[in-house]
RNA sequence: GCCCAGGUGGUGGAAUUGGUAGACACGCAGGUCUCAGAAGCCUGUGCCUCACAGCGUGCGGGUUCGAGUCCCGCCUUGGGCACCA
């Protein structure tokens, strides 16, 4: 079944076996439930007309290496691909051609598809899933109506990027510096009605989760940070201008209350206008429409110098009753905390920058418990400081005086202990084509309680609501038996010009009259079908890519169940990815979200458990040769296809491996390749001869010395280690020993050279299923139980041991390992290197580490 | 500014719990084979030195019989966050 070619010629063998493969469905997941599973999963790939490059590579390497693996270990491995294939640039690529996105994308996944199968990657092609697919976003839909009817799902007016020029809404990466990506046009904000979902009802549990999670670190933190907990304190102060108003505010440090001289609130709060005095008005108005025009970004960038009006109005401090003023300043953020904060410059250092420029008092209310003078602004807290200049909680530590204060006002009922997160709510609409539509039609009241009272919708216990043209629609989803709901074809895929989606022209498809009970259409210029039919617009956002990439690793257990997400038993079978692995990029959103629908699907009793991926593997970003990120502008980019061109994959894969820690970046280099390439033709060599038929040196009946079966029993231990911990660099390093040691072996048994075929396999699959099937072994070599080391073979009886001189390194000697130290030392005095150092001088002390190292201070 | 991860030969990198620094590979040099070349094979290759010795894991200190590894301070590269009260 092997090819006859008498070279190494990796451009005929290499298709030869991935047909084979493909043939005889070698890497179908098994419908075997008594074997142990092992789920390996990719980063859900987005198939762009640019096709695959180094880093798909590297990323599908690491995983086919362990699927591969896990294989041979006897596990039925799940090992799928498919496509999140909704998004901007096939959006765009249409808008520009006029060509339908569906076609573009099955195109480009051709596209992949083609290549992933050059390098050899054994994917589970059967369960290939595709997040355009209607029978897949039904269940995108679906799992977005549980949101919906949990109410998790709202609808907000949302400043959004919108491009006059473009006459479109851009996403945050298609804008920089102010300008359009495409074009370079000016863009602004501009309000626009959107789906949030309300991740922030999950921060806890996402924010906990994290704990048992086996994820890099760095992960994990910025996850935390993205989060961002803060435990503090709501207090209220009165307003002197406003009877009976108060001002709430947020802090961590309720315990500088008595250091609190001035307090400020974000120009977008909604006190702003109230509070401003006649004096004030102009100045407060100025200042808060400069605000209101600069961007977030700008807000930040310009942040170095601090800017605020005072708004002519006092609040009283509730700690010491003294009037304090209140100043607009755009330092503090709106959308975090209560928008306003109490300013306590002594221990502040955004306070004390302001305060200092505007000239406000600075009382020091905390300071280091053994009265060393201290500069402000100061912010340590702990138990080494205490409270000064503070009336009742004078002498206490910031924690009790915390204690104290937030019992104190909650008993005034202007305060609390509470909990404040950075977590936003998650915008969840875009105002584009090409994404899922929502399952949602927007009603009249009337209509709507009309629709609920059958109660057979899935509705949230509060309607959702917004204003369309000055009147309130209600949001009337679906039944769940009409989903998909299909995209409309859309001639051109043309911006509307409003900031709407292409969706909100196609007037026929919008308008309609709705069946609720079978979620049936038609176009509102035809007649009322009948009685229970209510006329309705249909909702025209479309879901962002994260939605289709929120859950794929559940489809992938059961692509094609038509009645569910997947099957329970498939999911209890198969349940989450054991190991997943992709690019740092994702660290937070893509990361975040799954984390959320999956604990959301896990409250509904969809999946056994709460989080969905329990352990996580970045790789290491490939750098162009000159070390600089590879981009086609710096013209450093190498092409996969042309590397397996010249070198073949599994030359490709192998060096890929082999560039080093599968989780650094490192650079790639032209020139390194060949050694790995060497290195496959040395192991050809070996096993065949110039005729291609097997080596003479290969015999069933050569007893092999205890030193190369000592190698390559050692070789099937580390190997083995090595890819269990990925890392692989240094599994291919000993392989390279194992090699080299063979390699001067004039006799050798065929299975010595079978079982390293073996362990090479997952590395480089096709030479290795071409070598065991010339060197007579039947099937396939994947198929082949993994080789099992001998443990008494690994030992030696001699150990190298080194011999030191007051810790320098002055000989070595092969040793019995079970040598006394008495012996060992007597050794080392015969060494002359030893000897020397040891002339005229004593020995002290002696330090003998058995097998290791003997090092004799002498003085 | 804050948080995190790195810094080892000409290059990519290796080095259980502190125990031979530089495995493996690239490159380079010499040799062998060849009419010649390619490929292969052999030898060498951290620095300094003819050699002995000495010096060497970003820099400066420290702990230790012994430090790439542990501790303190600094420099530097990369990543993340960035007025989050």
């Amino acid at each position: 079944m092997a090819t006859h070619c008498t070279d190494y010629d990796f451009l005929q063998i290499e298709p030869h076996w991935q047909t084979f493969w493909a043939d005889n469905r070698l890497f179908a997941a098994g419908p075997d439930r008594s074997k142990p599973k092992y789920y390996t999963l990719d980063m859900f790939p987005y198939p762009s007309g640019a096709g695959l490059h180094l880093g798909h590579c590297e990323n599908y390497a690491i995983t086919d290496i362990m699927a591969r693996y896990k294989r041979a270990r006897g596990f039925n491995v799940l090992y799928p691909i498919g496509w999140d294939a909704f998004g901007l640039p096939t959006e765009n690529y249409a808008v520009k051609t006029g060509r339908a996105p569906a076609d573009v994308t099955r195109e480009n996944i051709a596209t992949f598809t083609r290549q992933l199968k050059t390098i050899g990657v054994s994917y589970d092609f059967s369960r290939e899933v595709n997040t355009t697919d209607p029978a897949y976003f039904r269940w995108t839909q679906w799992i977005w109506l549980q949101l919906f009817k949990r109410g998790l799902a709202y609808v907000e007016d949302k400043p959004v990027w919108w491009c006059p020029a473009l006459g479109t809404v851009l996403a945050n990466e298609e804008v920089i510096d102010g300008k359009s990506e495409v074009g370079g046009h000016p863009v602004e904000r501009r309000p626009l009605r959107q789906w949030v979902l309300r991740i922030t009802a999950y921060a806890d549990r996402l924010l906990d989760g994290l704990q048992g999670l086996d994820w890099p670190d760095s992960t994990k933190r910025m996850q935390a940070a993205w989060i961002g907990r803060s435990e503090g304190s709501d207090v209220e102060f009165d307003l002197e201008s406003l009877p009976g108003q108060r001002l709430r505010v947020f802090t961590t440090r309720v315990d500088t209350i008595y250091g609190a001289t001035y307090m400020v609130i974000a120009p977008e709060h909604a006190l702003a206008e109230a509070l401003t005095t006649p004096e004030q008005c102009a100045a407060v108005q100025a200042y808060v429409k400069t605000a209101a025009s600069k961007s977030d970004l700008e807000r930040t960038e310009l942040a170095k110098e601090k800017t605020g009006v005072f708004t002519g109005s006092h609040a009283i401090n509730p700690a010491t009753g003294q009037r304090i003023p209140v100043w607009v300043a755009d330092y503090v953020l709106a959308s975090y905390g209560t928008g306003a904060i109490m300013a306590v410059p002594a221990h502040d250092e955004r306070d004390y920058e302001f305060a200092q420029k505007f000239n406000l008092p600075c009382p020091q209310v905390i300071a280091p418990a053994d009265g060393t003078p201290v500069e402000l602004p100061y912010c340590d807290k702990g138990e080494a400081v205490r409270l000064v200049n503070s009336g009742e909680c004078t002498g206490l530590t910031p924690a009790e005086a915390k204690t104290r204060l937030d019992a104190r006002f909650a008993a005034e009922q202007r305060g609390r202990s509470t909990v404040q997160f950075k977590l936003r709510d998650w915008l969840f609409s875009r105002q584009r084509y090409w994404g899922e539509p929502f399952p949602i039609v927007w009603v009249d009241e009337t209509d709507y309680r009309k629709a609920a009272a059958a109660g057979t919708l899935p509705l949230p216990a509060e309607p959702v609501t917004c204003v369309i043209d000055g009147q309130t629609r209600f949001a009337l989803p679906l039944p769940e038996s009409a989903l998909p709901l299909e995209l409309p074809d859309a001639p051109g895929y043309q911006p509307t010009g409003t900031g709407e989606s292409p969706l909100a022209i196609l007037t026929d498809w919008l308008e309609i009259w709705f069946d609720p009970a079978t979620g049936a259409a038609v176009s509102a210029t035809e007649s009322k079908p009948g009685d229970r039919w209510v006329r309705g617009r249909r909702e025209t956002n479309t879901m962002p890519q994260w939605a289709g990439s929120c859950w794929y690793y559940l489809r992938y257990t059961d692509p094609s169940n038509a009645e569910a997400v997947a099957s329970p038993e498939a999911l209890r079978y198969w349940g989450v990815p054991d190991i997943y692995v992709g690019g740092a990029e994702h660290a937070v959103l893509h990361l975040l979200y799954a984390r959320f629908w999956h604990k959301v699907l896990f409250d509904l009793g969809v999946v056994p458990t709460d989080e969905p991926f329990p352990k996580l593997f970045h790789q290491g970003i490939i750098l162009g040769e000159d070390g600089e990120k590879m981009s086609k502008s710096r013209g450093n980019v190498a092409n996969p296809d042309d590397i397996i061109n010249r070198y073949g994959a599994d030359t490709l894969r192998l060096y890929l491996m082999f560039l080093g820690p599968l989780e650094a970046m490192k650079p790639w280099n032209s020139r390194g390749i060949e050694g790995v390439h060497r290195f496959l033709h040395k192991v050809w060599r070996e096993c065949l001869d110039a005729e291609g038929k097997p080596n003479p040196k290969l015999s069933d009946h050569h007893t092999d010395s205890d030193e190369l079966l000592r190698g390559l029993h050692e070789t099937i231990r580390k190997v083995g280690d090595d890819i269990d911990n990925l890392r692989y660099n240094t599994a291919i390093s000993q392989m390279m020993i194992f090699v080299n040691a063979l390699q001067k072996e004039p006799q050798v048994n065929r299975s010595t050279m079978t079982s390293f075929l073996q362990v090479l396999a997952p590395f480089a699959p096709h030479m290795c299923e071409e070598l065991w099937a010339r060197l007579g072994r039947s099937g396939s070599v994947m198929l082949a139980p993994w080789p099992q080391y001998d443990a008494a073979r690994l030992q030696t009886n001699q150990a190298k041991l080194v011999f030191q001189v007051n810790g320098k390194h002055r000989g070595d000697q092969l040793l019995p390992v079970d040598i006394t130290q008495e012996d060992a030392v007597k050794a080392a005095a015969d060494n002359p290197k030893v000897a020397a150092q040891l002339e005229g001088k004593t020995i002290r002390r002696v330090i003998f580490v058995p097998g290791k190292i003997l090092n004799l201070v002498v003085g």
